[in-house]
DNA sequence: ATCAATAATAGGAATCCTTACTGATATGGA
DNA sequence: TCCATATCAGTAAGGATTCCTATTATTGAT
């Protein structure tokens, strides 16, 4: 359509819907959730190729990736964050990651690990669920 | 066939295999593994055998269980621990944890949620293989 | 704009892990 | 022994993900 473009390198229309599907929530969608999304501008997308896309994106370091409950989610937000599950209703939420070395990392440099990363994820109730639960059990 | 056992309370052999194999193991094994070790001992096993008295192993907080690589692994360490794992040979070790806790847990208090625990997992370069590294890219 | 080469797609089949179902078998109590 | 109940082996079914192939879109050059 617009033959001005020369630069463009290989990035079709599927490609940047699922990633504008993920960076737009912060749901921590999973494959199906961005395959409705998408399905809404490009009704004829095939699931397949949404998989094909995540994969690629958490690839080229623009999506990560984790597994919960048998699904795998993806995520957007490369800024550094853990995470806080609810038990009781499943909520996932981010916790912003302050620059604290946790003295396990410390220890395992210390023994000649290679620390790159880490994941780290609470559980519990959260405000909401925490009010009924003393009620309900 | 020996009647004399009155208090046997509803434990299989199958059970009892299941929960032996995991539980003398470090590997954090899957229900695969889990499968062929109980087979050796009693080779008409099922496989549906295996998970649901592994389901069963952590229902009862005899087992924990967690997801990698999409793969359900089980673990009859019930001492509170971490892990590092390494990106090159998938080496996947526990880490004691120390009694300490986290600034982000504290925050969370903070702030009204009820933390009952949390998962944490280090990854990186084992010492073997980080000494391969330099030289391997 | 047209053409050839390349890469990505749609659609569906295939695969893998896990769970659910069913008739047979073992267990415990009377 | 006889009955009630739970577990089993075997297999079918389910769900998420990957693989396959003919078709379509994109790119670079003419």
């Amino acid at each position: 359509m617009d033959a001005t473009r020369r630069t463009a390198r290989r990035s079709t229309r599927q490609q940047r819907l699922v990633f504008e599907a993920v960076s737009t929530t912060r749901s921590h969608p999973t494959a199906e959730w961005v395959y409705e999304a998408v399905r809404r501008e490009l009704p004829r997308v095939s699931l397949g190729t949404i998989y094909r896309n995540l994969q690629r994106l958490v690839e080229e370091g623009r999506l990560r990736s984790f597994e919960r409950a048998g699904l795998t989610r993806y995520d957007a937000d490369l800024e550094l964050h853990d995470h806080f599950s609810c038990v009781r209703c499943g909520l996932l939420m981010d916790i912003p990651r302050a620059p604290e070395v946790l003295p396990a990392e410390r220890r395992l440099r210390a023994r000649g690990f290679a620390v790159e990363g880490r994941t780290l994820e609470f559980h519990g109730l959260c405000r909401k669920c925490r009010r009924g639960a003393s009620s309900n059990g």
